[in-house]
DNA sequence: AGCTGTACTGACAAAGTTGTCAGTGCAGTT
DNA sequence: AACTGCACTGACAACTTTGTCAGTACAGCT
């Protein structure tokens, strides 16, 4: 039986985060809200990650028509990746998401950082 | 290096899709915003998912303060999961990701079901 | 001629997540 | 006395996702 998220489940909410899951789409996804990029640039501004994954969930980005790959036929080449039209509705859910994210790190944090078994 | 979603990444976005992310994590939560339930009652009512995995992810539902365990002391036990007062303000956040997916999944059906390269 | 940068692909290993299966303790039922 | 249901645990196999590494084509630079 198949497993993964990738699967056409008919469930909405994982159909929106096999969008938006894999280990660096999040982070790809903010950096181009800021502007198109090239895909060098990408991964040198995020060093951690490897020339391979970007390259891989950049392409699920587009096939799941979320970027637009534009690409000026030249030597060396020189591609572009831009949040798509599509993918701007995107945006507003990622904040959502970010938002709530920013108060659970801060109660991981100080306070309830209870990660097991509580008190007791 | 590490991998995971479950790491500590200072990232909002991933600090939140930890949360639910996970193969029925999603469904689970569906089912008991509408209620708390037992243990058994939610099994049978997602039959593909094993045993298994419905406590694990329970586990980790819990240990994030998403939901809470009663446990009435008897034999057979009864155990009941309910949505904590922290796991209510999650709720909002999956709604924004299911409306977002209803949209996607229709747009995969008919339409621009196009997974791969596009026209031209 | 050799090296560099760009945007990739392919093969495969490592790590992570799910699934399978067997087992636990105890009360109630047959 | 054997069987069932409940809520689990542990060991391990199967599958998915990431990471590593080598290689491609071509222009420009030295």
């Amino acid at each position: 039986m198949p497993v993964s998220k990738k699967e056409i489940s008919p469930c909405p909410i994982d159909a929106m985060l096999s969008v938006v899951d894999g280990r660096w789409k999040g982070t790809i996804l903010w950096r181009l809200s800021e502007g198109p990029m090239r895909t060098s640039e990408l991964r040198r501004s995020i060093p951690e990650m490897t020339e391979r994954m970007l390259i891989r969930h950049l392409q699920e980005l587009v096939s799941d028509g979320i970027l637009v790959r534009r690409e000026e036929r030249r030597v060396p080449p020189c591609v572009r990746y831009a949040i798509a039209d599509y993918g701007w509705t995107l945006v507003p859910v990622l904040e959502t998401i970010c938002a709530w994210g920013r108060g659970h790190l801060r109660r991981k944090i100080h306070g309830n950082g209870r990660a097991g078994l509580s008190s007791r």
